[in-house]
DNA sequence: ATTATTTGACCGCT
DNA sequence: AGCGGTCAAATAAT
């Protein structure tokens, strides 16, 4: 919990501290001649920390029980700053019974895009440890999806998977699908989610792989991580449930045969531990950054076991076509299913 | 030697 | 039958 909590604090602090910097940025474009273009985006990426500030302290007033064993996924609150509702709502997103063999397990998406502006590589990777265990080329799909389950399957019966697929429009977005979540973390520091050091190591080449050999991780890639990857707003196939919050993505990418060079690879995990923010950069799409700690509460941590087979839906988090996170849960399930104190999870991971 | 990735086979669902 | 998802043997990487 006081990870959480401290995990909260600097994510809050970063946000603040971006939102003045942005401002001061802003400030001084207000003088000078720059466009109205420039400054449109400035007041957004201004309007973005701050909602996430207030979001996140919302989340410390109400939601503060994570307790180590079974966390509750936070649920987005509804704080949205501009958030347009989405309200796309067709109901072809929820697989409802994804065939209810397998457990229904939560499952939601992603979009991101890597830019490759300088080189970057795409390179986030969650804190987690993916193995890759397939690959298909999917019908109409230009690339093939290649499917991950978590490395500690085995051993802690984590379950959590995630379909990586790259987009046939514009390859430098990636549609990732989580589905269940983590049980394999540690709490705090209890730690086997993030394994060894060994494996981490060895993670990390298997993240590398391809691509990677270059780059030395790290801080550059934090850095150009933070800059050019974003969590791209706009999909619109998906329409369901939106969530503001967005598990870690992370990109396991291999394989891409008609990928074109090098595009992506990955950093290590430490890396990843750090990516905080994603600043955004483009002034047209519009995204939003993601916080660790939301990150994690959302998408990996050890949420619910057993709740999981409860919530008899998938989550689908989906971007919003406006720029501003829309906070708007929509859960298929009845009052009844859906606890009131939702069972979603709260980040506390970070020691 | 161990662990991860690749890739065709297999399976269940539509 | 076709498709998406998973398995698992072969292979690669350390």
């Amino acid at each position: 919990m006081e990870s959480g909590s401290n995990c909260e604090v600097s994510t809050l602090l970063n946000e603040l501290t971006q939102g003045m910097e942005l401002a001061k940025q802003l400030k001084f474009h207000l003088n000078s001649t720059s466009s109205t273009e420039t400054r449109e985006m400035l007041v957004q990426k201004i309007l973005s920390s701050y909602d996430k500030a207030l979001l996140i302290l919302n989340w410390n007033g109400s939601v503060e029980q994570a307790q180590p064993g079974g966390q509750a996924i936070v649920p987005l609150s509804p704080i949205s700053v501009d958030g347009s509702p989405l309200s796309d709502d067709s109901d072809k997103g929820f697989k409802q019974d994804v065939s209810k063999k397998r457990k229904m397990l939560p499952r939601w998406t992603d979009q991101v895009r890597v830019s490759s502006e300088n080189w970057l590589e795409g390179p986030h990777d969650d804190i987690y440890s993916w193995r890759k265990y397939g690959q298909k080329d999917i019908l109409g799909a230009k690339y093939p999806r290649s499917y991950y389950r978590c490395t500690y399957r085995k051993i802690r019966g984590c379950e959590a998977t995630k379909q990586v697929q790259r987009s046939d429009e514009d390859p430098s977005i990636f549609d990732i699908t989580f589905r269940g979540t983590h049980t394999c973390m540690p709490d705090t520091h209890s730690g086997p989610a993030i394994a060894s050091p060994e494996k981490q190591k060895q993670k990390l080449k298997q993240n590398n792989h391809h691509d990677n050999q270059k780059q030395n991780q790290s801080k550059e890639i934090l850095e150009s991580f933070q800059t050019n990857l974003r969590v791209n707003t706009e999909n619109l196939d998906n329409k369901e449930v939106e969530s503001f919050l967005y598990p870690s993505p992370s990109f396991g990418f291999m394989s891409e045969s008609h990928a074109s060079p090098s595009m992506f690879d990955n950093d290590n995990q430490f890396g990843n531990f750090f990516q905080s923010f994603i600043s955004p950069a483009s002034s047209e799409s519009n995204y939003f950054s993601v916080s660790p700690c939301q990150m994690n509460s959302f998408g990996g941590v050890p949420v619910m076991q057993h709740s999981e087979s409860d919530l008899t839906e998938i989550i689908s988090a989906n971007t919003s076509t406006t720029n501003s996170p829309i906070l708007d849960l929509d859960f298929p399930l009845d009052p009844v299913d859906l606890d009131p104190n939702f069972p979603f999870d709260n980040p506390n991971f970070f020691p």
